[in-house]
DNA sequence: ACCTGAACACCGTTCAAGT
DNA sequence: ACCTGAACACCGTTCAAGT
């Protein structure tokens, strides 16, 4: 059923993505969806685990680009999955697992660093769906060319401000 | 009027800022709000340039440290302002001027870090301020004790790691 | 110029009742 | 155990008509 509310997010989008059309999908009533979930945001916390359930486990051996990377292109890889996971991050079922896999990538650094690195990847994938969707919809206010374009270089900027492999921390 | 929704807002949450509960407020019909906007996401859109209103204009000679918690401060300053900035980033109207002082305040390193530590900004108040919603509703899964401790330590880590003067930046 | 009244096509959620 | 039917209290938006 998760399965279901995926594709139809995929399909559709968060702002249609009711359960009322979920539902319809599933061809049941909408009191029917209420059996197996009590309530919309615990559905789309199950659907945000579902997003995030492809980024590989801890390992201390890889680079933070990669697990940054990885992380980025799981939210990416549903429409506006990276909405969802930040609504319904509070109960984060598998959030940890992402912020553990950076944390690991991060060696010694200080743990804050991990939480930082993955509030930034989440802003970033969100402003950029946001973005692809104003585009979709039209109206471009000042009409910058392509919405996208200089997606990586952002991302890029941001991760290597992060490494502390790619600079020289300060001692303190 | 967007006073009035920016009040609201601040007291009943987004999920909860409708266009009839506005116009309620307002003591008007519900179509009488789309004489002056015309459709909820410009409405809210007016509301985040106003939530960004107080970041002071770019200046050279400001630490990037000091800009970052002005803008953070300013969206922590009503209840889920920084959801609101971030569903209305696409039209920036407003935000393009917290992203010109971050430009300034980082001085010549490339363009593409000063957008990502906005990202950063917003993932981390975003995430901040679901947590307290979260905590207000009460359901703690795992319970954390206090979930907003280590607030500052997480956003220090942040920017510390994008400030140029708090680190030795490698040459390429 | 600015607002009302009434309607249209939707929401999430609850709960008795069915099988 | 799992679903239907019907209801409750809402949404955003449009549009003729009023002043």
């Amino acid at each position: 059923m998760t399965t279901a509310a995926l594709e139809l997010l995929d399909r559709v989008g968060l702002p249609d993505l009711s359960m009322r059309r979920l539902a319809t999908e599933l061809e049941v009533q909408p009191s029917a969806l209420y059996w197996h979930f009590p309530s919309k945001q615990v559905l789309l916390a199950a659907v945000a685990d579902r997003i995030l359930e492809t980024v590989p486990d801890a390992a201390a051996d890889v680079r933070l680009a990669a697990v940054a990377a990885a992380i980025r292109d799981a939210l990416l890889a549903y429409r506006d999955g990276a909405e969802v996971v930040m609504s319904t991050y509070a109960m984060r079922l598998g959030a940890r697992r992402a912020q553990d896999a950076l944390q690991a990538a991060l060696g010694d650094a200080e743990p804050a660093l991990a939480d930082a690195v993955f509030e930034f990847i989440l802003g970033h994938a969100t402003l950029l769906q946001q973005r692809m969707h104003a585009q979709s919809v039209g109206a471009a206010p000042d009409a910058g060319p392509d919405p996208t374009s200089g997606l990586d270089e952002v991302f890029d900027a941001g991760i290597r401000a992060f490494d502390p492999l790619s600079a020289a921390r300060r001692p303190a």
